[in-house]
DNA sequence: AATTTGACTTACT
DNA sequence: TAGTAAGCCAAAT
């Protein structure tokens, strides 16, 4: 029987900042915007948005972004280290890598190749 | 309604 | 160096 871990979150969070709603629409602008070829990261997103959303909920509008009326290269959104960890969320698992080669990304162990070079910085919105 | 999980990341032990 | 804790916030169970 597998173990459980339970997190203990003693801390109650008490932001009540709200923002705009917008926040799908800003990671998709900016997911858009990754140049072919390259890739960015959650965090990266996630900063440009404002940051107030931690990278989890990127990886969160990224897997509403098929709904998205212009396509999102969310292929192009990997993990700090390059992993592909979002792989599996696509029609195939290996489509994400698959999308990447195309454009001249190498990925290899589901990881990019290169990735600090091929790492893009979202500019930050204002 | 409460708890767990998740396309994450940073920091501490 | 590697494993654990915590922070984020919404969706799923």
């Amino acid at each position: 029987m597998p173990l459980k871990i339970k997190r203990k979150n003693t801390e109650k969070t008490a932001p009540k900042e709200k923002e705009k709603d917008g926040f799908f629409d800003a990671v998709y602008d900016i997911v858009r915007q990754v140049p072919r070829g390259q890739v960015t990261t959650y965090g990266a997103v996630a900063e440009a948005t404002g940051m107030r959303t931690s990278a989890r909920m990127v990886g969160w509008a990224l897997s509403v972004s098929s709904k998205a009326k212009p396509r999102v290269p969310a292929h192009r959104v990997v993990n700090r280290i390059g992993i592909l960890t979002g792989r599996r969320h696509f029609a195939t698992p290996t489509l994400m890598q698959e999308l990447l080669e195309q454009e001249g990304v190498k990925v290899q162990d589901d990881t990019v190749v290169d990735f600090k070079k091929l790492f893009w910085e979202p500019p930050v919105l204002q």
